[in-house]
DNA sequence: ACCGCCGTAGCGACATACGCAACGATGGTT
DNA sequence: AACCATCGTTGCGTATGTCGCTACGGCGGT
């Protein structure tokens, strides 16, 4: 763990929140103002940080770069893109796309509600998979091997009075997606909140995103966001098309 | 100048043109690998990067959210986004939103041209003032002093045949975009690209942010470029209101 | 003029970061 | 099974880079 390191994603972390003046990031990464300067001064001249006119510094050009740049390297979601953008002028709602990473879930792209209640999610954001629709649909369908070492390392955190916190329950409801093909959050990760989503599988039918519709129930109740289901399979179904999947055929002389 | 926290934001910068390996980073970097760990163990403990299952580091999900944050920090561009989709959406040609920072422009907002020829730039890349109308508009009505302390700065780098390289010049090319209000980039920045860009003002009447359309010599030409002038201007009036800015008053007495 | 605030420079001490060397884990091949 | 190559990791001693302190300069406001 490199100690100075450690204190300048620190700073970067607190510019996040808001412009800031060096004592105030002194203050806040408890170091002297001195060290936090030459830390300032290093990031300043790779453009992490700039200083405005007012004495506080702002988060700077390079971050917004590599972001966009690593964002193009996610390759599911260019592909997405398009797909994602037509679902959304159509419905309007809430819409994510996002990655596993670890034990949660990575939100890579968001397309904002065409109402005024917006949703304080961002790009970025990670959340856990055990209480949310996305995390259900990309943990579903792990090789038993890959999914006993996540539930292994799964806190089963409790967000609401919902939310999924035992471990056999949770295998219950993977069962459940794996044979629906999608996946509820029923105000399981934020009060008020309903989500539905679904996987978005390569070539090798493996889930590499999800997609996933998020509404508070005041806007809609989960019974007519349930509506959207048959619009969400398409989506996921056309993106995962674009990825390589495809559809397994059934086998021949077996019940269909 | 921290000499870790430099090579950490190498390591950064590296992964923004690609995922690479711990070899890969300590070579890029000129550093022994265990010291690279450490850098990138750091930095995944904060989730700036994360490696997958390839052995292969990425950039991480605290950097779109940090990106994310900055730039919803940034006022104008709030502002600036219905104002740009409803035009980007009438004329279809890529268009950028940009501030100042020091002698550079940087891109703060990208809306894509609806046809196949797409453009490098990207939110957050910098580009010299005194090569891009962006650049130009956004000095044009600096405080004398302000602007001598840039002029000072300015290297004038000669990025094509047409880049204006010389003090007495950039003066001239100002004084006619000050008199004009808009500003013009005839290959200067780019070989093939044609820019135009206009102002957006805050209450203060300061220019605080630029908006500029490109296109490639082989789509439009500049003057075809030129057609899209009222309609630029006309965004970033109202952008400008929006941002408090109020056209001055005729002087009673005075000729129009 | 004085004051407050912010940024900066120089210094010595020492803690942290460094590279080296070795080893463990993993996967592939024979 | 053994062997090999690659990658990641650990422990060590050392010296470099980082730290906080102190003092000072610059700027703006009164």
């Amino acid at each position: 763990m490199s100690q100075s390191l450690g204190k300048a994603l620190q700073i970067l972390t607190r510019l996040g929140a808001g412009p800031a003046t060096l004592d105030e990031l002194a203050a806040a990464v408890g170091v002297h103002k001195t060290t936090v300067l030459r830390l300032l001064r290093t990031l300043a001249d790779e453009h992490f940080v700039f200083r405005d006119g007012s004495h506080r510094y702002h988060l700077g050009a390079r971050i917004h770069e590599l972001s966009s740049r690593g964002l193009d390297q996610r390759e599911v979601r260019g592909i997405a893109a398009p797909h994602l953008t037509t679902f959304n002028r159509a419905h309007g709602r809430t819409t994510h796309l996002s990655e596993l990473a670890g034990t949660e879930v990575v939100y890579i792209d968001k397309l904002e509600s065409h109402d005024h209640v917006r949703m304080a999610s961002r790009i970025g954001l990670r959340a856990p998979v055990h209480s949310t629709a996305a995390g259900k649909v990309l943990v579903a369908d792990l090789p038993v091997g890959e999914l006993d070492v996540l539930l292994d390392a799964l806190t089963f955190a409790k967000a609401t009075p919902n939310t999924i916190t035992d471990r056999a329950a949770f295998r219950a409801e993977l069962t459940r997606v794996r044979a629906q093909g999608w996946a509820r959050d029923r105000e399981e990760n934020e009060p008020s909140i309903n989500c539905v989503g679904a996987p978005v599988r390569d070539a090798s039918g493996r889930a590499v995103a999800a997609v996933s519709v998020s509404v508070p129930d005041i806007v809609m109740t989960y019974d007519r966001l349930l509506d959207l289901l048959p619009a969400l399979l398409s989506v996921t179904e056309r993106i995962s098309r674009d990825c390589g999947w495809r559809p397994v055929e059934p086998r021949k002389g077996h019940p269909a």
